[in-house]
RNA sequence: GCGCCGGUAGCUCAGUCGGUAGAGCACCGGACUUUUAAUCCGGGGGUCGCAGGUUCGAUUCCUGCCCGGCGCACCA
């Protein structure tokens, strides 16, 4: 019997009479619910000279063990970081060391002890007295290589952070990018709201949604592709300057930049418009730069990218001249030609293309890499850009713009649209393409149109990519490095 | 969906031109009262991703499949 065991099933048993040991000496770690600590390992590093020979309660995962016969060190890893902790026989007595010496790496504990520095000057609570708080029943990774895995990092993200210390602090990083984004709207008087994750129909963006079903109501429901839509029948309720951070979902590829849940920063203000809300682009993804190194040049691949304002804004049909040769305006709405030139660049052409998909295909391939420093490119054709307002000196062209950092673009913006005629045929001339097929394309949206029918004021509404922001603040190659459980396909036998 | 690369002990990795596998860490036993990838001595631990095929014999060769990475396609 013990023999037909796997190895990580010995291990396991190994440990779970380990524990049934504690538990015979009244010790069962399961059964404390809580622990009063009175420092962080980071708070005892940084305030050693004062805290040094006073007494203090530590609490955290054993990381790594030293065992020196009468004496044991021992590595506590806690939410700010790692701190020593040294156990000696004539402190914690014979039958409290022999205690010690049955804790495994990976256990959880709490500590209280005397701060001081060791003959090689490390920081260590010297303990007296320690609480085994939770059993690690599995071992954990490794401590010096640590858990290298993409597969496994991705699928059991709590080793990964156990393991990882860039990985914890990568997380961190996100976390306080987003707080930055926070305090500079909630600072300009924006209102943080949250609108519907499930929308009777989909709309803001071109893309394939996910379905879902309401069993009471009997009707299908669609994950949002954007709030977009919801953001503005805000503005015309008289909320003048609204943002949402959220989670958005679209049916698509997998890859290094795409997730098919991300989370998106959409802003709206009224009385603004494109201009200002390239501003507010700057302003905020400086703000989060700062935030996270203190500095606004910052290492991207290869690259130093300098997201010091203002950024480059050029046109987007020059940006396309100046990459491809080619003049788009030239053969504008003639979808054959558009193909054929398409074709010529290398791009991916579908039979039933148009031109603005072919220019959009040309953005993407030839432009879009190439845009390492921050760039706007501004001014887009209005065939692409259903939901943004003419130009008045042009009105082929729309008053948009899409943010680049590192080949990454990060925003999309511009001044919406708030003609609900213009609007309604413009969302008629998508649903005339979904008809032909083209299942990104919008549907209609009725409601929203007699929304702007009551009249929106002039309004700029930007989009980031919160993802892709932290992608280019953290210097990571993958949007799955950025999300803490990216999607993945379920290991075999753990399907549905 | 297509192409390339990968999957060997709990973790990080070697390896077998076909003869059923090794190291370090982790784990178990022993020595050691200031170590920090502690050290030293001893020990246990593997359906070599899964399923077929070829073969006297497959972890190794072949085919299919699963999962992951990268690139392409699709998209933000």
């Amino acid at each position: 019997m013990e023999s037909s065991q796997s190895p990580e099933e010995q291990l396991y048993k190994a440990r779970l009479a380990n524990l049934e040991n504690w538990r015979q000496k009244g010790k069962d770690p399961f059964a404390i619910t809580r622990y009063e600590r009175t420092h962080l390992a980071n708070e005892i590093e940084e305030s050693f000279t004062e805290l040094e020979g006073k007494v203090v309660r530590v609490a955290g995962r054993i990381s790594a063990l030293r065992a020196h016969g009468k004496v044991t060190f021992a590595d506590l890893l806690d939410g700010s970081g790692k701190i020593q902790i040294m156990a000696r026989v004539n402190v914690l007595t014979e039958s409290g060391y022999e205690l010690f010496g049955q804790l495994d790496v990976g256990d959880i504990i709490g500590a209280e002890g005397t701060v001081l520095k060791t003959r090689t000057g490390e920081i260590t609570v010297d303990i007296n007295d320690f609480t085994l708080l939770s059993k690690a029943l599995r071992p954990i990774p490794e401590k010096f290589h640590g858990l290298k895995e993409t597969e496994v990092r991705y699928r059991k993200r709590y080793l990964d952070l156990i393991a990882n210390a860039s990985v914890r602090h990568l997380f961190t990083m996100r976390s306080r990018i987003i707080q930055a984004i926070r305090r500079v709207l909630d600072q300009k008087g924006f209102l943080e709201v949250e609108t519907p994750i499930l929308q009777p129909v989909y709309g803001g963006a071109l893309a394939k949604p996910f379905i879902t079903y309401h069993n009471a109501l009997q009707m299908s429901l669609y994950l949002r592709i954007a709030p977009e839509l919801y953001l503005k029948r805000l503005v015309v309720g008289g909320l003048e300057k609204v943002y949402e951070i959220g989670r958005n979902f679209r049916n698509e590829g997998v890859d290094a930049r795409h997730n098919p849940e991300f989370t998106m920063l959409e802003a709206y203000e009224a009385y603004a418009d494109y201009h200002q809300m390239m501003s507010l682009v700057e302003e905020l993804v400086t703000a989060a730069a700062e935030e996270v190194h203190q500095r606004l040049q910052i290492r991207y691949g290869d690259w130093v990218v300098d997201l010091t304002p203002p950024w480059t804004r050029k046109s987007l049909l020059q940006a396309l001249q100046e990459a491809t040769g080619v003049d788009f305006l030239s053969f504008r709405g003639d979808d054959e030609k558009a193909r054929e030139v398409g074709k010529q660049l290398g791009l991916s052409v579908e039979p039933n293309d148009t031109w603005g998909r072919v220019l959009d295909e040309a953005l993407k391939k030839k432009v879009a890499p190439q845009l390492i420093q921050p760039t706007f490119l501004i001014d887009y054709p209005v065939e692409i850009s259903p939901l943004a307002k003419r130009k008045p000196i042009d009105p082929e062209m729309t008053e948009r713009f899409q943010a680049f950092i590192g080949g990454l673009e990060v925003a999309n913006a511009f001044t919406e649209l708030n003609d609900p005629i213009d609007q309604r045929e413009r969302l008629a001339a998508q649903q005339r393409q979904r008809e032909k097929g083209d299942e990104e394309a919008h549907p209609y949206d009725w409601d929203f149109i007699t929304a702007l029918e009551y009249g929106m004021p002039p309004t700029g509404g930007l989009g980031i990519g919160i993802d892709r922001l932290t992608m280019i603040l953290t210097n990571s190659p993958s949007i799955r490095e950025v999300i803490l459980f990216p999607q993945l396909r379920p290991e075999e036998g753990q399907g549905v």
